[in-house]
DNA sequence: TTGTATGCGTTATCAC
DNA sequence: GTGATAACGCATACAA
């Protein structure tokens, strides 16, 4: 294969003069309708020596299907939605999907903006995970042409398939395991109130409290931002402030990661002195050190579920919308059981 | 806005009956051309009620651009590949792109077939970065009708723009800081040797280690896989064997984080006993514990470089093929310095 | 079985 | 300035 000059590639057009035969005998050839056997060889002949490649466009302005689905996620730069990613990825593609990405930022304008190109079809389905839901969203949810799986909570009667987490049942986990351990003074570290998950987890911890009969004490709550330079710096301020805690619920893992950089430098062990807990279950708190025990909220589990959805809705499933909740499950590791295994190997990490 | 009933959406056709225009009208107050003002109110009006958005695949079909670059990965799982990736999406997103997503899974013949689909024209340009490059790679990116980046290294003569990590100068300085340090019993703990970065960081540590006036040892060198539980098998039966090893120069951070594990599990001390050095310098270097000093080939240089390169192409640039040799750098932590700064916080991490 | 002709939704080139 | 009309590349109903 020399050199192809570059320039218009080939078309059906080029082929059936090339062959001698009129285009529509080409395109069935190509797709493999009924053709006599010479008409057969003498179109794949030319084709092959052309290097004929059907034009995707084309054929999807004709099919009304691009074969291609979006997937906007909030935050690129998140552990928990590269591993919803992670799972979609190959379920679009067994299917014959593409996958093409959005990473909002967690802007809402952006959020509706993926929305409202759903218009420009040139996308057969989008699965989506906006960090809050606003009535903006529900619009452009409902105006949508094209089938939308939302990784999140919607309200009922959203014309859209909906994942979900179950953070609220997720504190409790956490909230009663360290309760369990003997620790008494659970703090939360949380990230802002004004986010879906911020508010969910907040309130969660404050009715996983009430149910073990623990007082609710403001001082034990520490609002921070879901970064773990961030989380340091709140935890930091709660021990100051709070010098006696000994278990911290920390909002996600990179949050909690900031908390142990703070608890070893002040001195504490973790976990005989402070127990801590993460959420999201990420790489992350397989990696650190103490590893670190965390609620996972099946970020995987969500983006294969919704993939799925969308794949029964992408063949033609037109039933009425589905919701998904994915349980969440605890992950025990040493920074709450210190002599506990590890467990650094039961989850599966790329390689090179 | 109420419920929209699903079906065919509007187009420039239904916005012209409705305005009482031609489609040549409402084309052209689309692409905001010069027309009489009473015209472009009717149209826009019209727009606007019944929700009107442009189909991009006639559009695509039309102008011979989807606006759309695909970045094809060998391994989604790897983040390394998702700090390109991180990179990459907003500097495409900027210019107008969107991101199509390929993982090969580092199947020779799945990125043969991304290549292929180029001809199809589903998009206006490639990043890819194979594991290792096959003349069938070569063959397929010669015959490529679109401008194609490659991250790895191609062969001179290959048109397409390069972005190369230089791993061998990485090795070495890494060894060179191990060397520093007073190590004299530097082991290699590699990933198979039929891969690219295997082989070459294979060859870069023989390489480090003659400069330096080291003896090369075969025992010293263990092959493993790129993966955490590889790294921590390896990193065991190199101990077996050579048990006064003081240095451990593994293939990329997931080996280093299973050389930890083993070191912790043996009773030695790091660095105090075994100093350890990774490579790619990840999230997971700076997560762990201790932190783990890296050699940074530039995961997110080489992603940022490579989107810019293809934009230049997408521009219109047909200038002869690019390289860009991105210079790696020692990100020194815990795992080498006991007492110096962690530097946790020194990389953007996502939040929530 | 095969060819002709039409449409998918846009953009662009013409005359008017 | 505006309206017919012809592409873009493919699939297909219909006629032959």
């Amino acid at each position: 294969m020399e050199g192809t000059p570059l320039g218009d590639g080939p078309t059906i057009n080029t082929i059936a003069e090339r062959a001698g035969v009129s285009i529509a005998s080409v395109s069935r050839v190509l797709n493999g309708l009924p053709t006599r056997r010479e008409t057969e060889r003498k179109v794949l002949a030319a084709a092959e020596e052309l290097g004929y490649v059907r034009n995707a466009v084309a054929r999807s302005l004709k099919s009304r299907r691009t074969h291609q689905v979006a997937f906007a996620m909030a935050d690129i730069g998140n552990p928990a939605y590269l591993a919803m990613l992670r799972e979609i990825q190959p379920v679009l593609k067994a299917a014959g999907y593409r996958l093409v990405l959005h990473s909002t930022d967690a802007v809402v304008a952006d959020e509706i903006d993926v929305l409202h190109s759903l218009g420009e079809r040139y996308v057969d389905g989008l699965i989506m995970s906006p960090l809050r839901v606003t009535d903006a969203h529900l619009e452009s949810l409902a105006a949508a042409r094209t089938p939308v799986v939302v990784i999140g909570s919607v309200p009922e009667g959203t014309r859209a398939d909906n994942v979900r987490a179950d953070s609220r049942t997720g504190v409790r986990l956490a909230v009663d395991h360290l309760h369990a351990l003997g620790r008494r003074r659970i703090a939360m570290v949380n990230g802002p109130l004004d986010t879906v998950p911020g508010a969910a987890r907040g309130a969660a911890y404050r009715e996983a409290l009430e149910e073990l009969g623990l007082p609710y004490d403001d001082d034990l709550v520490q609002i921070g931002d879901f970064y773990r330079a961030e989380g340091a710096r709140a935890v930091a301020e709660l021990l100051a402030r709070v010098p006696d805690v000994d278990a911290l619920m920390c909002a996600n893992d990179l949050i909690a990661l900031g908390a142990l950089d703070v608890l070893r430098a002040s001195g504490r062990r973790v976990p005989d002195d402070v127990a801590v807990v993460g959420m999201d279950d990420t790489d992350l708190a397989a990696a650190s050190w103490p590893s670190l025990t965390s609620v996972s909220l099946g970020s995987a589990e969500r983006g294969k579920a919704a993939a799925e959805l969308l794949l029964q809705r992408l063949r033609g499933d037109d039933s009425a919308p589905r919701l998904v909740t994915v349980p969440p499950r605890l992950v025990v590791r040493a920074s709450t059981a210190g002599n506990r295994a590890d467990g650094p190997y039961d989850r599966k990490e790329g390689g090179v």
